[in-house]
DNA sequence: GGCCACACGTCAATGGCGTTGACATAAGCC
DNA sequence: GGCTTATGTCAACGCCATTGACGTGTGGCC
């Protein structure tokens, strides 16, 4: 009894389709990453990319065990995308918001994935390079270890939580997210002063702020607050 | 043709199952929550909710017009949970912070449910009172309104965004919970001073410091944050 | 050039899922 | 006590992921 994934390395019969496709694992996770981009997250099926692909569906179970592994590659590919082409400019809040804005962007723009590779330590050389590099702004900036490793915890962690949760509301069914956004202004903008003064007040505002994503200002937050955390007289 | 579902409150007949229960929403989403909590956020089905309340799964069509309904439903009730008992003290920067530790630990210690839970808009009364209360704490510390809405959505986003990362942290089987935590060790332990020197120089703060959530310190740091966006002048 | 093993595409089937429409019956109003 | 109809039940539909068996064409080997 044979095993049934073949590792890709050791692949050597590639038989077409009967449609004529000839299946890769390459070919196999763009077609995944193509069909979310085109059709929203709920258009990945096993079913719906095995016809996007012009095979049988479970042809798929001979390159990925399950659809949970098929997601990681996914996941992996997006990583690999996102880590393309950084480089530092000798500013520590500069490099840092750019740090920032990279992870939340290469998150949301592959939600499905995003969601199931957030929360999870790879180890593997793409992190470990991030962690690198961004402990490295802090202490070229001056801050001393301690703080540091703080500061590093709390804006990775951030950064992490805020491409999780704004790619979670990109993942939704395109049904739930659109009655998410109608709530804010079904609900919201329906409720008594008498009540809820303070929503009634700001209505036109919360409605239009919270549209967007939390993170930019978030972020422009915590870099003020890291910044009188620095110590005086350190450079840059 | 009546409506299938009736608001809970226009509810007057109530009629108990074959087995007995006599079912209210209140009580579907209760034992949800125990579901949930006993077995997992892919224990949740209509089918074994049906089989858990003692009452045919399509009894739940009668309460909610589908299963998005009902998760929303959950998630407001998380939320009211949180805000049990919680009282203003009329110091801005001590409310807030009981605010976002309140949400943060009520979703950790349901963690499956918080992970389905988190990232959703309900638009029920829960909500709506938080909202309204966050609102009103930095209203009365004197900020503006359009400044008000930005820090109300920062700092909602910020905490709904880490009780999800936290809480799908502790929702991973123990199994894959430890080998992260092991990777975080061999791995990043284990990295060269020569192609790591940030990671090697501080390593054993970053291992001590990256065992517990990054919340509080990214909380800190952004109340710092609001208070020096505060009006001069203003009260409180 | 021909043979053979077996990898891989295909098919059928299983058991799960959410949801719907039709039906029966008991609850509560008059 | 009769009527309306809310509510619990049932059967069925069309998805879903996954598995086991099957046969065909590929590529290695002599």
């Amino acid at each position: 009894m044979s095993e049934r994934v073949v590792p890709e390395g050791s692949r050597q019969r590639r038989r077409p389709t009967k449609q004529g496709a000839v299946l890769s694992e390459r070919l196999i996770v763009d077609t995944a990453l193509r069909l979310i981009a085109q059709h929203g997250a709920e258009a990945l099926s096993v079913r719906r990319l095995g016809a996007a692909l012009g095979a049988d569906p479970t042809a798929l179970y001979r390159y990925f065990r399950n659809t949970d592994a098929l997601l990681l590659a996914v996941a992996d590919e997006m990583i690999g995308r996102a880590q393309e082409g950084w480089t530092a400019t000798g500013d520590w809040r500069t490099d840092l918001r750019a740090m920032g804005v990279r992870i939340n962007s290469c998150y949301r723009n592959n939600p499905q994935a995003a969601v199931l590779a957030a929360h999870r330590t790879t180890g593997r050389t793409h992190e470990t390079r991030a962690v690198e590099r961004i402990l490295g702004i802090l202490r070229t900036a001056g801050f001393p270890d301690d703080l540091a490793v703080r500061i590093y915890h709390a804006f990775v962690d951030q950064a992490l939580a805020f491409a999780a949760q704004d790619a979670a509301a990109a993942a939704l069914p395109s049904a739930a997210r659109e009655k998410d956004e109608e709530v804010w202004h079904e609900v919201y903008g329906r409720l008594s002063p008498d009540t809820h003064p303070n929503i009634a007040a700001t209505f036109p505002l919360l409605a239009a702020d919270m549209s967007g994503s939390g993170y930019p200002f978030a972020l422009e937050l915590m870099l003020a607050a890291v910044e009188a955390l620095r110590p005086a007289g350190a450079g840059g």
